[in-house]
DNA sequence: CCTTAGCAGTCTTATAAGGAGAGTGCTAAG
DNA sequence: CTTAGCACTCTCCTTATAAGACTGCTAAGG
């Protein structure tokens, strides 16, 4: 914070004012501060103070005749200043600590959703939970699969754990020695390549190898190749939005919609909620299972992935388009179905 | 929609009001009604015909001396009996078709990801994806992998694709053999189960067998079923939230809300956009990246996951208790650390 | 020179009142 | 059954007024 000095005396104002707007969400005046502060002056040297404040951006007034808030500058100066961390109870601590230890045999996914969690309802704030990127993790195994009817699974293990994994479907039959001929290339050939760098590694390799050999083996190397080519698969996880919806600068309207989005799995449960059916299905405004929903439509549709039953669905008011919307999760139920349901 | 019968004029009339406020968002007059209607009457007609649907519960009046909106009801009749899907068209398809085309070869997230992408951006709603609910796949295959260290990647393939992925670290060393035996144990008792139904097989199958003969088989068996157990990782992807929170009924201030939910890749940048620090990191208001965020602070931690680093992050209003959230998360990463980091 | 009491000034908020506009319900005639 | 006409009601916008909350300023006191 180069260029802003403070005095004890207004540190300890500043201090104040921030204590008092974040508890009541209301602009603090001098009285106020007086009344809250453990220093015994007068409103009038408190105004002083509160001026020179001004004078450093530190807060500001919302209009004459207002009391002071903070502004992003002052909590700058008390964030890196005057906020002293305070430590969490040995309670606290003991009940992190065994949850915690659940997580650590879990796949990435539940290790986020699970840190999200804990840190949401510790801190009554919404939490997030990001995995490193993608593109920088370390390949250390490749495995290989088969696992019936021509399908072979891949799994490409990298330093944060199993990371990207996908079915491949190969023509024609194969021998399981083919299967374990290919997985050790692959582990030659992307062993320390990051993820980023792995596909035009199989590229590159390919044009180098003899693929008149073999040209399942060929088709199938040319398979992971473009299964690990897309950016792909950012993983997050995130808790608690309904603690932002509820703060009162925003409209009891918007409130609702933290019932919503509060994580993915009350997105979920919102769409999940429409039973099974075989067409498109409409849900309207308080049909919904979701309070917060009571002003939103629903536009569901099923398709298979495989033998199960996935769900898409469309959000929004009632007010909505219906013929469109209806029209447009038909044609992609249709169109998904007919692509994953082999 | 039994109980509700509406002559062809009612019906003509209830769909013009419901499309009137569909485009408009405002109450429909029975003047409007005969200026968009194909039908030629005076309005105090569909005045006396609002007044009928208006008895059967389909639309209603905010106020006197208002126009007339849709009830859930009415929505529900529209829907029922007079909507006519609109199809896309030979150019939606073609665009769409070739979309999905490249989304085959991906893994399930992904494929999420761009169902959710392609919907809301065809629909300009918020569009949902959602895997099919975890404990009900069948595995079709176990796969286990060693990738050095005494690590083993488990990776269980279900007829929806490779769903759940760990990695067990096993105390000592072992033969590539056991870790084959291992496999084929696995794959014997559990190909065929559902994912909810298979932590209490391996428990049962465990009990039955003689564990004496292979401490380290048994452990990673044991370590497979305690993977298994929790109801674990629904998979969901969402995107178009800003759509939402665009619509007039909610006020401009959550609107600034669209940008930060809009899908999760919108909230990851948020978290990531702290550059890489190795202490507990507060970005205020207007110094965030995104624009949603200037009235929002974001306090951020990093920790390690195998050798790259991950991030949390609490994200609530500026007016939040930074000591309590600085300890918090200060807490949350050094246990993840020390947890993860291997 | 810093602090403080007192007071005038300013801005918000709440409440009320009046007028314009929109849309309905009713009635009586076609 | 339909329609023209009209009175009525309710919202919305504008204006006015009063009360309340704080501040900024000034001048006196330590």
């Amino acid at each position: 914070m180069r260029g802003v000095e403070l005095t004890d005396r207004e540190s300890t104002i500043l201090q104040s004012i921030i204590d008092g707007y974040v508890r009541e969400a209301k602009p603090v005046s001098s009285s106020a501060v007086v009344r809250m502060s453990a220093v015994s002056l007068s409103s009038a040297t408190v105004r002083n103070v509160m001026r020179a404040l001004e004078e450093k951006g530190l807060i500001l007034q919302p209009h004459t005749s207002a009391g002071r808030i903070p502004t992003d500058l002052g909590y700058r100066y008390y964030v890196d200043n005057l906020v002293k961390p305070i430590g969490l109870t040995p309670r606290e601590r003991r009940a992190i600590g065994s949850e915690l230890a659940k997580l650590v045999h879990c796949d990435l996914a539940t290790v986020l959703a699970g840190i999200s969690h804990m840190v949401s309802g510790a801190s009554r704030q919404m939490a997030v939970a990001v995995a490193p990127s993608g593109g920088g993790h370390v390949i250390e195994h490749v495995a290989l699969a088969a696992i019936g009817a021509g399908r072979i699974m891949v799994v490409v293990a990298t330093d944060v754990g199993p990371t990207r994994t996908a079915v491949l479907t190969t023509d024609g039959t194969f021998h399981r020695a083919a299967v374990s001929r290919a997985s050790d290339l692959l582990n030659d050939w992307l062993r320390g390549e990051t993820l980023s760098e792995a596909s035009t590694t199989i590229e590159k390799r390919l044009g180098q190898w003899d693929s008149a050999s073999d040209d399942w083996l060929a088709g199938l190397l040319d398979g992971v190749r473009i299964f690990l080519s897309p950016g792909g698969g950012e993983r997050i996880h995130y808790e608690g939005a309904r603690y932002i919806f509820r703060n009162p600068e925003f409209s009891t309207d918007a409130a609702s919609l933290g019932d919503i989005f509060d994580s993915e799995e009350t997105l979920a449960d919102v769409v999940r909620g429409s039973a099974v059916a075989a067409e498109v299905r409409v849900v309207i405004g308080a049909e919904n299972v979701c309070r917060g929903m009571s002003r939103m439509s629903l536009v569901a549709g099923t398709y298979r992935i495989g033998g199960s039953v996935a769900r898409m669905g469309i959000i929004g008011p009632t007010r909505m388009r219906y013929p469109r919307l209806i029209g447009l999760v038909g044609y992609f139920s249709k169109v998904l179905d007919d692509l994953l349901a082999e």
